[in-house]
DNA sequence: AAATATTTTTAAGTTAACTTAAAATAAAAT
DNA sequence: ATTTTATTTTAAGTTAACTTAAAAATATTT
């Protein structure tokens, strides 16, 4: 498969899976920063694929086929994460970077090895699930955004859903870091401000943040 | 540049430096599996680019440009070989295999990731050399082919220049490795069959390999 | 040196992946 | 409920990277 067919099929799979936008051709457009029309025509071509179903006006939905390739495509690209992280020096923000581009050009042989060398991990850098070689994700995520949590609680960060450089970098300052702890000290006009406290700090957040990163409570 | 450009330039670039064929818009094409028209078509577009000169009927020849970009490849190529058969059980077909595919997807940053991290080798696992972050190749390479090798002296293995699977099974198979030593215990007609010892077997090779294997002799 | 074969080039056409502009439909606002 | 706005679709066109077929030039053979 093309690219461009991959990162379609795939920012489908992540519109539906965590982004609010309902999966029409125009979001998906957006995502990729090509022209509606071009969206359609794509949609129309992967429906005779058989990789999604199309109606028109109607959202897009992948099929059986479709998931599979998208699961494969994440796959790839959080094991390249992983890898790139392990052994460079290179930042959130450089890993995804860079992964978003090999991960299209990855055997699932290779795949299968960088899954081997690095002990078949269930999570990427980021905290994000690692599909098996049969698209599978078999770890459950009670995880919950930081916004949603209550003051006075502690918390282990699970994930920090973004691919945005500015975001990492921010974490990166403040030690906000997959499996890292830290304890909800105050939430402020009706969660739209959370205060946390982390290795002796304490730091403000705006919902933009508190909406992607994802923690579990510690009993 | 896309990989359409990236090959052709690389194939101008391996067919100059190693081959004995013309530099033709025939023998690229042939190299790439694509029609002479392709190749004519885009020997033009890249003379354009200023990234070689193009003379009707004549040879196709890099500019300064087009080398640096060659070499550029050829360096991500050479890298990743080395990286994968450090980190996986892989052989060096497989390797050349996944790297061919890598070396378009890489950023000169993450190139320099992989070089630093193994230490900025000057070979890679075939016995290539590395070009440097300038597209330069500082190592002098004496070796000479196996089929120019006088009975009864000993060598080592400095390169196996192919990226046949039947080739790399064979010499897998045999020892036949980059750094092995091996001796060469007789020539036969005129250097068209070679007889060489290796971990006390003796195996005959003929041309074909003879020629694509160098060595550099042991005093 | 002429005839033949091969290669290169040109010409015309195809496909994937886009674009812009206009028409059709759906969603939102009054 | 109707109008306005926004989105989706269709239509027509572009570009890169190919193809095949025929013409032009070069290489090879006799």
């Amino acid at each position: 498969m093309s690219i461009a067919v991959e990162n379609f099929i795939k920012a489908i799979y992540k519109n539906d899976k965590h982004d609010g936008n309902d999966t029409k051709p125009g979001n998906i457009a957006k995502k990729l920063g090509i022209s509606n029309a071009a969206a359609t025509d794509m949609a129309k071509k992967l429906a005779s694929r058989d990789l999604l179903n199309y109606e028109k006006y109607q959202e897009l939905r992948l099929t059986e086929k479709g998931s599979k390739m998208a699961l494969n495509i994440v796959r790839k690209h959080r094991l390249w994460e992983a890898l790139l992280f392990k052994l460079f020096d290179m930042s959130l923000h450089e890993i995804h970077r860079e992964a978003e581009l090999l991960e299209h050009q990855t055997s699932d042989f290779l795949a299968n090895k960088i899954s081997a060398y690095l002990g078949n991990p269930k999570f990427d850098p980021h905290g994000d699930p690692i599909p098996n070689e049969s698209g599978e994700i078999t770890t459950v995520d009670n995880s919950i955004p930081l916004s949603k949590t209550q003051a006075g609680k502690s918390f282990v960060i699970s994930r920090l859903m973004s691919d945005d450089k500015e975001f990492f970098d921010f974490c990166a300052l403040h030690g906000l870091k997959y499996g890292n702890r830290i304890m909800v000290t105050n939430q402020f006009q009706n969660n739209k401000m959370t205060q946390i406290s982390i290795n002796h700090n304490t730091i403000l957040l705006n919902e933009d943040f508190t909406n992607i990163i994802y923690v579990n409570e510690i009993n």
